[in-house]
DNA sequence: AAACCGGGGCA
DNA sequence: TGCCCAGGTTT
């Protein structure tokens, strides 16, 4: 295919964009755009990386939260860890929210509270890829940057009707993705793309009478649009199994544990729990009169599902936890926690409330 | 290169 | 249930 194909399908692409942007809050129109306005980088970054491997609709309410409570990079640089992790509870990948701080203190420290605007430059920053350095160096700055993500690798399978597997397959379209970069408008082009592929060359029923790349794709043409990108099998998700410790002391005050900074849920508050495990042993964080709930809390994570069985207590004034904190009523927010120890704290709610 | 790391929405 | 998602870090 010659420069000037490449050259009308970039175009189209730019043209479908201007009318068909998905609306976000951090994102600039594309006619506003071209009239000069600026996308704030701070934004744009904290969009980015809340957007890995999470959706547009679940990420809105907590970049509103994160700009209100932080406006600026400063703001969130000199954030207290725990307010940072408590405001992320829900949202998944809590490294992303250890790495977002440190990238936030990097910023302020060593760049004078301004993004870089390089490609190379932003990769050195934490919790900052090859994908987000690519769309915040595109977006923010509309650098002639290639982004290539899930939707971009979908679409590109199917307009060069590419059937190697992924993973293997990356490195072509990769390929693709490049080529077809203009340098015209790269930042609308490289949001285009994805929009495109969040809204028209969507993983099931894509909606290829409407798309502005129909007559140039090869896997319409060839009936397999729907069958792309092809992946390399998974394996089946195991089931492990645990106790959760629910102590709540007679003023309230209820025992969690802040979880290890790495490692899953790290950083993150908890209730004390056994391993988990086919067969986990009891790990009761303090002596106590321990009666098991009938009710168990699941949870799937991405490479396997949990299953906690629950303990509640209700502890004296005195009590000495061998592991964990007491934390007062009036400071416990079950907002706070990650999905799978919320889950926990739903099922005894009701019985810890008025006593 | 492969493993690890959440959560919700969808068919 | 299994698959999908605006991936990065660690081993």
């Amino acid at each position: 295919m010659g420069e000037t194909a490449l050259d009308d399908l970039s175009s189209a692409l730019l043209d479908w964009y201007d009318s068909h942007a998905r609306v976000m809050p951090w994102r600039v129109p594309p006619a506003d755009r071209k009239a000069g306005v600026a996308p704030d980088p701070y934004a744009i970054w904290l969009s980015e990386v809340m957007l890995q491997q999470t959706t547009v609709a679940a990420v809105r309410d907590y970049h509103r939260k994160f700009t209100t409570l932080w406006p600026n990079v400063r703001d969130l640089a000199a954030a207290d860890d725990a307010a940072v992790m408590a405001a992320w509870a829900g949202l998944g990948y809590y490294a992303r929210a250890r790495n977002l701080l440190k990238c936030a203190r990097v910023v302020v420290a060593d760049h004078g509270g301004a993004f870089p605007r390089d490609h190379a430059t932003l990769l050195t920053l934490p919790g900052i890829g090859p994908y987000t350095a690519a769309a915040i160096a595109a977006i923010a700055f509309d650098a002639p940057e290639t982004v290539v993500d899930g939707n971009v690798e979908r679409v590109m399978a199917r307009m060069f009707d590419i059937h190697t597997p992924l993973p293997a397959a990356k490195p072509d379209l990769t390929a693709r993705a490049r080529a077809l970069t203009p340098q015209q408008r790269p930042g609308d082009y490289a949001q285009g793309v994805m929009d495109l592929g969040a809204t028209i060359c969507t993983p099931r029923n894509p909606a290829c009478g409407i798309c502005p790349w129909r007559a140039g794709c090869a896997a319409r043409i060839a009936g397999s649009a729907a069958d792309l990108p092809r992946k390399t099998p998974k394996k089946k998700t195991p089931t492990r199994h645990g106790i959760a410790y629910v102590a709540r002391r007679a003023d309230g005050a209820m025992l969690l544990e802040t979880r290890p900074e790495s490692g899953l849920l790290g950083g993150m508050l908890g209730w004390p729990c056994s391993d988990w495990a086919d067969d986990p042993a009891p790990a009761p964080p303090l002596a106590a009169d321990w009666t098991a709930l009938d009710a168990q809390a699941r949870h799937t994570f991405t490479h396997f599902h949990l299953h906690l069985r629950i303990m509640l207590a209700h502890v004296p004034l005195d009590a000495q936890p061998e592991r964990g904190h007491f934390i007062a009523r009036p400071d416990f927010s079950p907002a706070a926690l990650p999905t799978a120890m919320r889950k926990v704290y739903d099922l005894v709610a009701d019985l810890v409330q008025n006593d």
